[in-house]
DNA sequence: GCCATTAGTTACTTTTTGGTTACCACTATT
DNA sequence: AATAGTGGTAACCAAAAAGTAACTAATGGC
């Protein structure tokens, strides 16, 4: 009875991507982490403007949604360590793609000053610095 | 003087992407106009669930962000058509690599069910149903 | 004269998301 | 005895996004 509308088989699975990388901040996390593990007073020096109440949630979600490792270490004080599952490192070139349709389809932005985060946060540990 | 934290290059055009697309219709909207242009009321037909409030916004956004072309024809009723730009045509692939990429990695939800939109609003012209 | 039609808009409310500040556990160092 | 250091959590508040319902303009058809 019921007559059916056009619809796109692509549709439901890109809502999922969607729903799970579509925000502000977990692109970036991913794309963070693509250089290895990292603790989670690093990723919130490398993203000074997340709040750490929101840095853990986006986290945790990851973690749910099977893109994130948590390692947490017996240590005082705490030591957690957060890497990319195989999911994840499967989404990576589909990121790199998405980033290098916004610089070619926007030239006229420079997103190059976006690279350099200076006088963020700094955890107290060294390796956090370039030379 | 400040020192300088590793940063991603790809984060900030990345940001710009999914500030442009990364939320829950727009990607859909997208998709629904590869097929060539559709009508407000057809867009509001094939996304029942979404308000006419909320699609205008996201229409209006993404023409502001150059992905789609508003047509105003001068009748009565009014008619409006919206297509896609060369801007977001050029996106359509990595859409469909988003798409891919929740099949594979999450084989155990069923994305199908999604596809067939049934007792959706029903819109008055007559093109809006597949036999 | 009334209703249907389309693509919205407006005013209002609800839900979701994000941000702020303070606090905790536990140890080493000063 | 106090403080620094890490990875959080809890309570609270602000802002943004989304939903709802009613309304509009202009015309054709009944």
């Amino acid at each position: 009875m019921a007559r059916k509308y056009i619809d796109n088989p692509n549709a439901c699975s890109l809502v999922h991507t969607m729903n799970i990388i579509g925000n502000k901040w977990k692109p970036i996390i991913l794309y963070l982490l693509s250089n290895g593990s990292m603790r989670f007073g690093m990723l919130n020096a490398l993203i000074p403007t997340i709040s750490k109440k929101v840095l853990t949630n986006q986290l945790k979600e990851l973690e749910n949604d099977g893109l994130l490792l948590r390692q947490s270490f017996a240590e005082i004080p705490p030591r957690v360590e957060y890497s990319l599952t195989e999911k994840a490192v499967g989404l990576l070139p589909v990121l790199k793609l998405l980033s290098d349709w916004a610089n070619e389809a926007y030239p006229e932005m420079d997103f190059e000053q976006c690279r350099i985060i200076e006088n963020g946060k700094k955890p107290a540990y060294n390796n956090v610095y370039k030379k």
